[in-house]
RNA sequence: UCCUCAGUAGCUCAAUGGUGGAGCAACCGGCUGUUAACCGGUAGGUUGUAGGUUCGAGCCCUACCUGAGGAGCCA
């Protein structure tokens, strides 16, 4: 029994070989059937003729459920007729399992109310596998290319004491009789990590009690949070252009299958290359206002005002240098501008929004007790956060980059939800 | 929290205030190249919940519930 993968079929035309999988979809023409297999690695359509099959066998492909688990021997033929490229001459069925004759996805078009609901059976489809399929190359490119530049992985707490930034809502636990919390950035535990490690970075789930419902948001989702020492702004944003150029690169190279099963534009893709443009938060103003929006100085921008700013580029475009006041307190200031912080938000374009949130942080001791004062934030809770500018302080940076809007935006999802296994939001908990 | 929209068969949707239907899925049958196969048949319903208007409500009114899209907040 020669065992493969649908995926390793062209490399044995002409074999025997076996498949382990599911029964995807079958169609039947009286004395002909089709199986359409996936095995996880792909999809391929088997072909079972009668007067070529045990009686026993034809019998049993007539009766096998949708999803039914089934062991599947046959010859590998190259075939233009298929989709797939390739079909396999069924031999042999083994079942392993008659699925109930009850699944509830079907072929046809479903709401996305039923399908979050069957979430645990719809990433069986090949639009979700392909979406869940990038994601996991962005997720390896990420790392790949941190590990490659000396980054350290050390991941920060996800029950946390007290709110990092003072500002979102937070999921509550108890914690041994202590309210504590979900953590909703480990930024201030890679602040530590990068004055023991010089280059770290965390990875993992993060979580935002706040009521949103967009596409743009999910109550858990997963964020890498690289901090550097002895880097200022400007090398923040390097950094950050050449990992996303990466990972849209490794996307290209190793998911051309599955954007091809998405539909994506690939030549919006192509273009993804460093330098990415800046634009200073006083320009976007500008421009803003220039094209009709009524956005003033001061205020943070809105998400059409995002999503104007986005179009405006074919690539990913930096907004930097917003006001200090509609930013976090550990932002450093401009030495020349104190009343803004040296920030900068990367926007992904066609309007899929930020999808990284970055800046330096403040390394003078007496300066960030200040903020914190100004802020109203308990400045004994970040006695240890402080310890670090008063041991050895350096100017930092470092940035967040959230990975299902990332996969959003490669993939051309409408909507966060998809790029998650099993997504958090307002409305769902389940599956 | 606010604004908008929706809720009818397992799913996707029809139904002028007047006997609730279709396609798909399921089940039975037919078909030797199907591509969300096709053809014939069977079964499947407390129209989200509660009240109201009316001779009569899936449809109109009120409240509530659930979901979706957006705003704010953010990655």
């Amino acid at each position: 029994m020669n065992l493969i993968k649908i995926k390793e079929m062209k490399d044995h035309v002409g074999e025997e070989v076996t498949i382990n999988g599911w029964l995807y979809n079958k169609r039947s023409s009286g004395k002909i059937k089709f199986l359409i297999i996936r095995d996880g690695s792909g999809f391929v359509q088997g072909i079972v003729v009668k007067n070529e099959v045990d009686e026993n066998v034809f019998e049993l492909c007539d009766k096998l459920t949708q999803e039914s688990s089934i062991s599947v021997s046959g010859i590998v033929r190259k075939d233009e007729r298929s989709p797939f490229g390739f079909e396999l001459t069924i031999k042999n069925v083994d079942l392993i399992q008659m699925a109930f004759n009850d699944y509830p996805i079907s072929l046809k078009e479903h709401g996305i109310d039923f399908l979050l609901d069957n979430r645990h059976l719809w990433i069986r489809t090949p639009r979700q596998q392909a979406i869940l399929s990038v994601r996991h190359e962005v997720i390896k490119a990420i790392q790949e290319f941190l590990n490659n530049n000396d980054f350290v992985r050390i991941d920060s707490p996800i029950i946390t004491p007290s709110t990092c930034e003072g500002t979102s809502d937070l999921f509550q636990i108890d914690y041994f009789g202590e309210n504590a919390y979900l953590s909703q950035t480990g930024q201030l535990y890679q602040e530590a990590a990068a004055m023991a490690f010089g280059k770290v970075y965390s990875f993992g789930p993060t979580f935002r009690a706040e009521k949103s419902k967009t596409r743009r948001h999910l109550n858990e989702f997963w964020m890498v949070e690289p901090e550097m020492a002895f880097v200022d702004h400007y090398g923040n944003m390097e950094v950050q252009e050449k990992l996303v150029e990466y990972i849209v690169q490794s996307a290209l190279e190793n998911c051309s299958r599955e954007l091809k099963e998405l539909g994506r534009d690939l030549s919006k893709l192509e273009k993804i290359k460093t330098p990415f443009p800046r634009l200073t938060y006083d320009e976007a103003i500008k421009l803003l206002n220039k094209n009709g929006y009524e956005i003033q100085w001061g205020n943070d921008l809105g998400s059409p005002d995002e999503t104007f700013l986005s179009n405006q580029f074919d690539k990913p475009v930096f907004i930097t240098e917003y006001p200090a006041e509609c930013k976090a307190f550990y932002m450093q200031p401009k030495e020349d501008r104190p009343e803004v912080v040296l920030c900068a938000d990367l926007l992904a374009p066609e309007g899929y929004g930020e999808i990284i949130g970055g800046s330096q942080r403040i390394h003078d001791y007496d300066l960030l007790v200040k903020r914190l004062k100004e802020e109203n934030l308990p400045i004994d809770m970040y006695n240890w956060y402080l310890d670090l500018r008063k041991y050895g302080t350096v100017p930092h940076s470092g940035f967040g980059l959230g990975i299902e809007r990332t996969v959003a935006w490669i993939t051309n999802t409408e909507h966060v939800r998809e790029c998650i296994p099993f997504p958090r939001t307002l409305s769902r908990i389940r599956p």
